[in-house]
DNA sequence: AGCACGCCGACT
DNA sequence: GTCGGCGTGCTC
């Protein structure tokens, strides 16, 4: 360590002139520009696939990755006399490893990018600014300042039974394949990933463990810093600074970090020696990325652990039904892909929290406009008061009203740039468009008849707090959602409160639900999480139920209150089977009831969907266009078995001024929906010229929504 | 996507 | 007389 080897030991990189040779380099080429995969350019000598390059792209000089396949298959291939040649090459670096080339290729190809696009999109963005010279200086820097962290082993907890046992299984698996770890919240499935990553980093690999939101790595980090004394752990996500995302980048990359942490987009952090892939809350939604190239990191953390040969970890209380799927064994109709491992028992014994149902129906109106909580859980509250326990309630929807409407006329709080409506924040008297960020001040009268009454309709967190407040006299009620943790430190603050015991009442959107270890809350309560149960959404239902089992899970977590722990549903639809197996903690019924509907409604697990979005002025326009490109599909979807459903706009059709409309793609078979979407990325780019009026458009492979 | 070139209105 | 509006076109 300390001092780069040179690359190439018998051509030293002084010796840099040589006959100029063709090298195939990826460079940010989007969609949009109509260049598919890696640029040729000319070399000064042979260059090491995964060599980081500055090069010419018109008249800019870019960042560029050396590529390991030939470069333009395509017809538009330039002659050997147009090639431009490289500015710079980072020899202080070593060449990127050939499977992280492999990883990103295989994505491209999947979500139907260019390589040269996905590879730069996940590449730290401070790469690109610096020099060679520049970065080398950096990389030294970085080497100097090299420390073994120190510290004393930790006092290891024994295993239970179960995580014993599962260990047992993940030590002894003939070759490195895909394990779920279902186990509910509260049974130690971090335990397992902490001893698995150990047994790895003694062998002296790496181990790169994937986590959902940002808001929960400084807690794991922590957690494995404790339980790694002398190895170096580090982090990668969107929240550090560009600078510090680098220097993390830089020691996975040189093999100094041992164990890598991170949200989705370090699913690509390059590692010379990976030996495990920890994918934690394996179902999370944050794991699919919601614009550009639009993976799924858990996908690739499955592909990734093909691609090198090594065991990938998925953890979940309620796994995706995809991956719950994939885990059943063929003979119980599941495809038999995975390994599947159960941990029951909560650590310490305790039991998982009740779950009370509230009937919203027989509740008197005017009861409900009182308060938005019925009087038995607010009795419920009461009692956790007086015992000086705390209590999570949460609802799933932020600012004060969703809107605001007129008593005389039919005046409504809608947004004039989207097809949504604006939404009240009381805090700073605005009216809000969650979609296009467009705020304004709310209006004293009516803007359309001058009627000083105007009104807000149903209820958000910052309304909840209010109410909580008044109906719970004494009661100290906080407030945790995006708008009360803008400020950088400020969720840290209210989390440290709530641990400290400074607030009885924790108000808050879904970011309260994961995660968190609070051990003085015994009760939870959802206010109004019905909507989920009949959303468009086809997996409503399913992240409905894994909400509110993560949620039931803050309940209790310490073992002497967990007896008395309860969570509080109110709900029109009681009778809703989710419900009866969320009072039962059966998710293992819940997902066989979800997949068989799945099954005969042709969705996955049993069928693949993509999406082709198109945006536009018009709602016409984007249309017309995703039918235009659909027709002359038409006998390569007849062939592959593709079904093309017609153009629809989106649920939110119109944002900030751009309409949406999308069509779905449906085949039952992966394969040949991959090779449908590979022959029609050719005739959409073919159809370039004719796409006036359309802005731009996307393809959205494994969707989550539709 | 950037970043140019390119042709028409209000400013020093 | 220029500065600058964003329409269209190219990048190995």
């Amino acid at each position: 360590m300390g001092k780069s080897t040179p690359p190439l030991p018998v051509a030293p990189p002084a010796a840099d002139d040589g006959p100029l040779q063709r090298v195939a380099v990826a460079v940010a080429t989007p969609q949009h520009s109509g260049l598919q995969g890696a640029l040729d350019y000319l070399g000064k000598r042979p260059l090491a696939p995964g060599t980081l390059v500055r090069a010419p792209l018109g008249r800019r000089e870019v960042l560029g990755v050396v590529w390991p396949q030939p470069a333009a298959s395509d017809a538009a291939a330039p002659e050997p006399g147009a090639l431009r040649e490289l500015i710079d090459v980072f020899d202080a670096l070593p060449p990127l490893p050939a499977a992280w080339c492999e990883l990103v290729a295989f994505a491209a190809g999947y979500y139907q990018r260019s390589v040269g696009e996905l590879a730069l999109a996940v590449l730290p963005p401070e790469l690109r600014k610096l020099s060679g010279v520049q970065l080398a200086r950096r990389l030294a820097r970085l080497r100097a300042r090299l420390v073994t962290p120190g510290g004393e082993p930790p006092a290891l907890p024994e295993p239970s039974a179960e995580q014993a046992a599962a260990l047992q299984a993940l030590a002894t698996q003939a070759e490195p394949g895909v394990t779920l770890l279902h186990g509910s919240t509260g049974s130690g499935k971090t335990e397992v990933y902490l001893r698995e990553a150990e047994r790895v980093v003694a062998a002296g690999r790496q181990a790169l463990v994937l986590v959902p939101e940002i808001n929960l790595t400084p807690q794991l980090e922590a957690r494995f810093i404790e339980r790694f004394p002398g190895r170096r752990v580090v982090s990668l996500h969107s929240g550090l600074t560009p600078a510090r995302r680098l220097q993390h980048w830089l020691l996975a990359l040189l093999g100094e970090a041992d164990l890598v942490l991170g949200t989705r987009m370090a699913v690509f952090a390059p590692l010379p020696r990976c030996g495990l892939i920890v994918v934690d809350e394996e179902h999370d939604p944050s794991y699919k990325q919601q614009e550009g190239a639009r993976y799924s990191a858990r996908d690739l953390a499955v592909v990734r652990g093909r691609l090198e040969g090594v065991p990938v970890l998925l953890g979940s209380a309620t796994p995706s039904l995809e991956t719950w799927h994939n885990a059943q064994p063929a003979a119980d109709g599941g495809a038999g892909r995975y390994r599947r491992l159960s941990l029951h028992a909560r650590i310490g014994g305790g039991a998982l929290p009740a779950v009370r149902l509230v009937d919203m129906s027989r509740i008197p109106r005017e009861q409900q406009r009182v308060t938005p909580l019925a009087a038995p859980l607010l009795a419920a509250l009461q009692q956790r008061l007086a015992r000086g326990e705390q209590s999570l309630v949460f609802l799933n929807r932020r600012g004060y009203a969703p809107v605001l409407h007129c008593t005389e006329c039919s005046w409504k709080s809608d947004c004039p740039h989207c097809s949504a409506w604006r939404v009240f924040h009381k805090v700073d008297r605005t009216l809000r468009c969650h979609h296009c960020g467009f705020s304004e001040r709310v209006p004293r009268a009516c803007p359309s008849c001058g009627n000083p009454d105007i009104q807000p309709l149903g209820r958000g967190t910052e309304r909840l707090e209010e109410q909580l407040a008044s109906a719970l006299p004494g009661a100290r009620v906080a407030r945790i959602d995006a708008d009360t943790t803008r400020r950088s430190g400020a969720l840290e603050a209210e989390l440290a409160r709530m641990h400290a015991g400074e607030v009885d009442v924790l108000v808050g959107t879904q970011m309260i639900a994961k995660g968190h270890d609070f051990r003085r809350v015994t009760l939870v309560a959802a206010i109004n999480p019905d909507a989920a149960l009949f959303s468009s959404d086809f997996r409503g239902p399913e992240r409905l139920f894994a909400l509110l089992m993560q949620a039931a899970g803050r309940a209790g977590r310490d073992a002497q209150q967990a007896a008395g722990a309860e969570m509080w549903v109110q709900t029109w639809h009681p009778q809703h089977a989710l419900y009866a197996a969320l009072r039962a903690h059966d998710y293992v019924s819940f997902a066989q009831t979800q997949i068989d509907e799945r099954r005969s409604a042709g969705l996955p697990p049993h069928a693949h969907l993509a999406l082709l979005r198109a945006d536009a002025r018009s709602q016409p326009v984007a249309q017309a266009w995703l039918q235009a490109v659909a027709d002359a599909a038409q006998a390569l979807a007849a062939q592959e078995q593709v079904t093309i459903y017609p153009p629809v706009p989106l649920s939110v059709q119109r944002v900030a001024d751009v309409e949406r409309a999308q069509m779905l793609l449906e085949s039952a078979s992966r394969p040949a929906l991959q090779r449908f979407l590979a022959a029609w990325h050719a005739v959409l780019q073919e159809r370039r010229p004719e796409s006036k009026g359309v802005l731009r458009w996307a393809v959205d492979v494994d969707p989550l929504a539709i």
